[in-house]
DNA sequence: TTTTCGCATGGCC
DNA sequence: TGGCCATGCGAAA
């Protein structure tokens, strides 16, 4: 181990240019020495004559390692394999249930695939000793997913029938740790702070047992389930010297990152390489041929080269996946996906959504590789149904094909709509795959690109600004950062972004398919009013504005943006002293402020630099409530001062969002604060004065406040029970006219059928039947009214005298019934009044009126379309179970009485 | 007419 | 320069 290290230790503080690499070696190597393996640097291991000999012949290890730890035996030979030096780190591989098998053991064994991901030119170099190229397959594919996945069997994993000079296969975690060391070795640290940050997290991940840490396994020599090394702990901390993948391999270098640097030699530094502080390899650099073959444990490079109808070879050395499809799975993501399994998460790939993905066709374009690499091999374009469960486990099926494309193959699971739209994606949101072991079950997550969008913004503030090169430096472990709700994640550096910035110019997220970055709680947080907006907005200070007349309406234009800020109002300069009155977030107490003073959008009373003795919430409010009052008269700068909740309680808003269930539940919601207060009310309305008792006014916040009585007439629930009305009045109209529709089909069958009938029978019929069951339904029973066709007024006060524009004082006067007990009977009233509304007159227009006292009144009572009391009926299914003896026409029941 | 399917094209890496 | 893949497009359903 010793001498591992001192090579490994040597890479990063190399002898002097006359020494030979190997340490263990006291010689002056020649002027021209000979190359021995790869260093992290991409240089090669400058030898002397003897030890690249050694090395060539694959005796190094034996020649200078001999005494170091790191020794194991073949499982199935017993030859002993040094398994703890980058000399060696090919030389075997390891086994499921733990321990080792040299490679020539291993290829007897089993048919090992190439590991195109690890091209042998960023493996080894040209000398690479034969034997060691023989022998040069370690098999980490337990990573990707050895479980028993149905069309990936473990023992496929070390298949390979590929050259030998491509049997160089990497552990993903060794990657890490290589990568690491090698980047960090290069002088590119990571500030302390995000090392912490990074260790932290990953060190989390591990040991919540999300994540079964590379590092333990490592050095627990392979347990179950987890990835395997066949090392001591000692020889972990080796891991990172395996420095043979370097540079040109990119992928290699990209999840390298996390483990903390610490001079190899240091026996602290190596305890902290081998604990938990490695990242699980997100796969990104798995082969796919590995992949490949192990989905069905046959020779699949035959396979490959069916499919490709060429060698595999061709593509070596771009068969590493690429940046963008790196799984960057946050912990919430994984802890997500594990919150009901003991399963270790496997990451394979992820995708950001294309246009095309997130369209309707609902195919979803995989990335060859990793279609490949993670699916199964299908050989027929028909592919096959695969099932994927998602995050919350729920299991969809799709269909994994691929079409023939230039040679080729394009990969698309088909009907992945449903999905994509139960997570609620779009083009530019990103889908993960991973695979939870040991089920082998496929798991779909996603991540919103908002999510990213933030992972972006934290990665620039992060990066600090350093240069970004390429995709060796996107590749940069140190990109791996911490996400604000997500826990760590990988910058954006590292590929989807990038690979948008850089991205082809009508791609991916090409005009068409940008979105803005807003997720759903954003857009519910933002659900402001245009009015609201601007009363947010704060023109910058000491501007005068340009008014500019755009469509009839004056618009102020400053030089500047305006900024957001605590809404305020500026009431008229009178006094020649500019002010400004603004409320504090707290106390909700109006405070006088300088005009000019911009303040934060949570503004309070310990924010009033300029009245010291105001300062405090406990400090009286200066303004009477007559001068608030004025101040938040309409011809002052209203600000939309708390009024979110109002905003959303307004009537339309009701309408639109919850609808009539909202309205009734107002009823029995607390009018105390609201009533009670009206001066707070009007705060919550920026065009009502206080005092005002429209809907908006008078409601208390949502959930406070004593529940009303049924009986209850305080003007909230008035309003509330006359509004129902109305909006179940409509329900009924347009309820009606379905059936008139109904049975004018029926009728016209009928004609068809019984062709002596007249119109009129089958009017009156129609007529009859809808309201008799009307009245059935309504339990109409005032035994005046029974025959609707006398178009006879009704017994009940108000039959006939609805009047939706009355007042509710009015209202209850006109009914005395009308109490909260007797909202039915008005509804069944006013059914009664439509209904021979529409007996006398067919088609024509109901007068509407609108209620005075309600802010939305106008656009709910006049020129109504129907489309609103759709909206409003749809949108309430409650208010039926509610309401059960609505005045709803039964077509069936109708029908029985016409045959 | 619309949707789905399968392939082809072409930009980008 | 070759491969990947987003997307267009025509044929079929």
């Amino acid at each position: 181990m010793s001498s591992a290290l001192t090579t490994a230790s040597s890479s990063s503080s190399p002898l002097s240019s006359k020494s030979c690499y190997n340490s263990d070696c006291k010689e002056l190597r020649p002027d021209r020495s000979r190359k021995g393996w790869r260093l992290r640097t991409g240089d090669f291991a400058e030898l002397c004559d003897r030890c690249a000999s050694a090395y060539e012949e694959g005796r190094f290890c034996e020649t200078f390692h001999l005494n170091a730890s790191g020794w194991r035996c073949c499982e199935s030979c017993g030859k002993r394999v040094h398994c703890g030096c980058i000399v060696s780190a090919h030389a075997f591989t390891l086994l499921d249930p733990g321990g080792i098998e040299c490679m020539t053991c291993a290829r007897k064994n089993v048919i090992l695939p190439l590991n195109p991901a690890w091209p042998p030119s960023l493996l080894f170099h040209s000398a690479l000793p034969d034997r060691l190229k023989e022998l040069s397959v370690k098999n980490w594919s337990q990573l990707a997913g050895s479980g028993p996945v149905p069309w990936r069997q473990a023992p496929s994993m070390f298949n390979s029938s590929l050259p030998s000079g491509e049997l160089h296969h990497r552990a993903p975690y060794e990657v890490d740790i290589s990568a690491a060391l090698n980047k960090l070795n290069t002088s590119e640290r990571l500030p302390v702070s995000l090392e912490k940050r990074k260790n932290e997290d990953f060190s989390e991940r591990f040991l919540n047992g999300s994540l079964k840490p590379c590092g333990q396994d490592l050095c627990e020599n392979g347990t179950a389930g987890g990835i395997k090394c066949d090392d001591k702990p000692s020889s972990c901390s080796n891991m990172p010297k395996q420095s043979s993948f370097v540079k040109e391999d990119s992928s290699t270098m990209q999840y390298g990152l996390n483990i903390p640097y610490a001079p190899p030699n240091e026996p602290s530094a190596r305890g902290r390489i081998s604990g938990t502080h490695l990242r699980p390899t997100p796969l990104s650099s798995l082969p796919k041929q590995i992949h490949t073959n192990l989905q069905n444990g046959a020779d699949s490079s035959n396979e490959t080269q069916l499919r490709n109808g060429r060698p595999r070879g061709e593509s070596r050395g771009k068969n590493y996946l690429l940046p963008r499809y790196w799984p960057r799975f946050t912990d919430q993501e994984l802890q997500q996906i594990s919150v009901d399994s003991n399963s270790v998460i496997t990451p394979l790939f992820e995708k950001m959504l294309s246009a095309s993905d997130a369209g309707r066709i609902g195919r979803l374009v995989l990335p060859k590789k990793c279609a490949e690499a993670y699916f199964p091999s299908i050989s027929q374009p028909e592919g096959l149904p695969l099932k994927v469960q998602d995050a919350k486990g729920k299991e969809w099926i799709f269909q994994f094909r691929f079409w023939p494309n230039n040679n080729s193959r394009m990969y698309v699971l088909e009907g992945v709509t449903p999905c994509i739209q139960s997570m609620q994606l779009q083009a530019g949101d990103t889908v993960t795959f991973s695979r939870l072991e040991p089920e082998g079950k496929l798991v779909m997550g996603f991540r919103k690109a908002s999510a990213t969008a933030d992972q972006e913004n934290e990665t620039n503030k992060t990066k600090n600004g350093a240069p970004v090169h390429g995709d060796a430096e996107l590749a940069d472990p140190n990109s791996w950062t911490k996400v604000d709700k997500s826990g760590y994640i990988a910058k954006e550096v590292l590929g989807a972004k990038p690979s948008i910035s850089r991205k082809r110019k009508n791609s991916t997220l090409g005009s068409k398919s940008k979105r803005l970055r807003i997720d759903n709680e954003d857009m519910i947080e933002l659900k402001i009013t245009w009015e609201e907006a601007q009363g947010l907005l704060r023109p910058p200070p000491n501007q005068v504005p340009n008014i500019l007349v755009i469509e009839g309406f004056e618009f102020e234009a400053y030089e500047e943006a305006p900024v957001l800020g605590k809404p305020s109002i500026i009431p008229p300069d009178n006094t020649g002293e500019r002010i400004q009155w603004t409320q504090c977030e707290d106390c909700l107490k109006w405070r006088k402020l300088p005009a000019s003073a911009l303040l934060p959008s949570k503004w309070t009373c310990s924010d009033n630099s300029w009245e010291p003795e105001r300062s405090f919430c406990s400090a009286p409010q200066e303004l009477s409530t007559e001068q608030l009052e004025e101040l938040l008269s309409p011809g002052n700068s209203v600000a939309p001062v708390k009024k979110m909740k109002a905003a959303k309680l307004e009537p339309d808003n009701v309408e639109a969002l919850e609808g009539l269930d909202t309205l009734a539940n107002l009823a029995i919601l607390g009018e105390g604060e609201a009533s009670q207060t009206p001066g707070q009310a009007t705060t919550k309305h920026p065009r009502h004065r206080p005092g005002c008792s429209c809907i908006v006014c008078i409601q208390p916040p949502s959930g406070k406040g004593p529940k009303h009585k049924q009986t209850c007439t305080c003007n909230v629930c008035l309003t509330v029970k006359r509004r129902f009305r109305t909006l179940m009045l409509r329900r009924e109209k347009k309820q009606f006219e379905k059936e008139a529709e109904t049975m004018r089909q029926r009728h016209k069958f009928q004609d068809e059928m019984f062709p002596d009938r007249s119109m009129d029978e089958e009017s009156l019929t129609c007529s009859n039947t809808s309201t008799s069951k009307l009245m059935e339904e309504g339990k109409m029973n005032d035994g005046s009214d029974e025959d609707p066709n006398r178009n006879k007024p009704s017994t009940s006060p108000f039959k006939g005298q609805i009047d939706l524009n009355m007042q509710p004082e009015r209202e209850e006067e006109l009914s005395p019934g009308s109490d909260s007990g007797s909202m039915m009977k008005m509804l069944q009233d006013t059914g009664d009044r439509f209904l021979e509304q529409q007996r006398s007159n067919s088609g024509g227009t109901r007068s509407s009126s609108s209620d005075p006292l309600e802010p939305g009144g106008e656009r709910e009572h006049k020129g109504e379309s129907s489309s609103n009391v759709i909206d409003l009926s749809s949108n309430n299914l409650d208010a039926d179970k509610d309401h059960p003896a609505t005045l709803s026409l039964n077509p069936s029941a109708s029908m029985s009485t016409t045959g």
